[in-house]
RNA sequence: GCCUCUGUAGCUCAGUCGGUAGAGCAGGGGACUGAAAAUCCCCGUGUCGUUGGUUCGAUUCCGACCGGAGGCA
């Protein structure tokens, strides 16, 4: 069976990945596919940072957007509808792209990991989570130990989520997380995806954007946005986002504004450094680094050919 | 000009009654399979301002000098 081609963009938040992702489609002629947590909701354009209609020049963007704010989302949802989005665009005999940050959503998706069909139970995850809290994460590691001595080794008492997780798994499909995560990827990727990472080399001149897109995104009026997120107080994904939260303790006028905007400087930065720990142990990542390169377009274009 | 205080990690500062030093923040590294912009783990050697002296030994005590802050003139 011949694989469909793909092409991923990913990097650190505030590399210009969506730059070069509309570059890309109008080279391949091809559609973007987005491939962040946090670009998928409403109502929080500015800080996602989702791509403008001046800035698409035209190209569709897909999975933007489109839920509401306030909504729940996993990556199984994001895998299955990214899938279905690539097929249509290449139906169209168009070249899908895949844009984004979100390292786990882009591994999932181009290792083809297969999820378990069926919903999140949130009650049972609330059980779970009252036994942890009340015996405390080094007992319930002990016994996840009895049940699955595989995914046990792997966590630490204190991964409160991953813990939780592996029973939660446990209990509503009988079979051990290891064994679920064995049988994920078993079936070998539809895809052959050209990875394409865009970074500075070095990391000071990475945080300088950074610091400046956030000046920029309070010039476009982030305030504001995120006093209405924070007056909507509404559970879901959104409320995770960088760039709403940081306020929240300013409008409860615990913090300074100035306070508050170095808490949103300085949790993007570490967000940019943990999605580097996650893409810089990804072999196949052709890299190009915007301080040592004229034309990041031209060079992941040469990248892009070399691999057909 | 004189007096007082001060100079220790990128920053703010502890500390050593003389045996070459440690917190917070910043930062660095790692993990990651249904919340992932989330969550979790690990990481502190720095001419102790410079230079002389005392001492077995000085970042610590003494002197001078060079920064910084304040006070008196």
């Amino acid at each position: 069976m011949k694989k469909q081609k793909i092409i991923c963009v990913v990097g650190p938040t505030a590399s210009g990945k969506t730059g070069l992702g509309i570059e890309l489609a109008k080279y391949f002629d091809g559609e973007v596919i987005s491939a962040d947590s946090m670009q998928i909701y409403c109502d929080m354009h500015i800080a996602s940072a989702a791509p403008d209609d001046s800035e698409t020049e035209g190209i569709p963007h897909h999975l933007v957007e489109f839920l509401p704010y306030g909504s729940s989302y996993t990556v199984a949802d994001y895998v299955k509808a990214a899938r279905q989005k690539i097929g249509e665009i290449a139906s169209r005999g168009k070249t899908p792209i895949i844009v984004g940050g979100t390292g786990l959503y882009i591994n999932s998706l181009v290792n083809n990991v297969e999820f378990i069909e069926s919903e999140t139970d949130y009650e049972l995850r609330e059980r779970i989570t009252k036994e942890y809290d009340l015996v405390g994460g080094a007992e319930m590691l002990s016994r996840l130990c009895e049940i699955d001595p595989d995914a046990a080794a792997k966590l630490h008492e204190n991964d409160k989520k991953r813990i939780i997780r592996a029973f939660e798994i446990y209990e509503s499909t009988g079979n051990t997380k290891s064994f679920n995560d064995e049988q994920s990827i078993k079936n070998e990727s539809p895809y052959d995806a050209c990875m394409i990472g865009i970074t500075y080399r070095d990391r000071e001149k990475l945080y300088e954007r950074i610091n400046l897109r956030v000046d920029l995104m309070l010039q476009n009026g982030l305030l504001k946005e995120a006093k209405s997120a924070y007056d909507k107080n509404l559970g879901g994904g959104a409320v995770q986002a960088i760039g709403h939260k940081e306020f929240f303790d300013y409008f409860k006028e615990q913090i300074s504004l100035e306070e508050a905007i170095e808490n949103l400087k300085r949790s993007t930065r570490r967000y940019a450094k943990r999605q580097l720990t996650w893409f810089n142990k990804d072999e196949r990542i052709n890299w190009i680094y915007r301080d040592e390169t004229e034309s990041a377009v031209d060079t992941a274009i040469k990248f892009i050919r070399k691999e057909g």
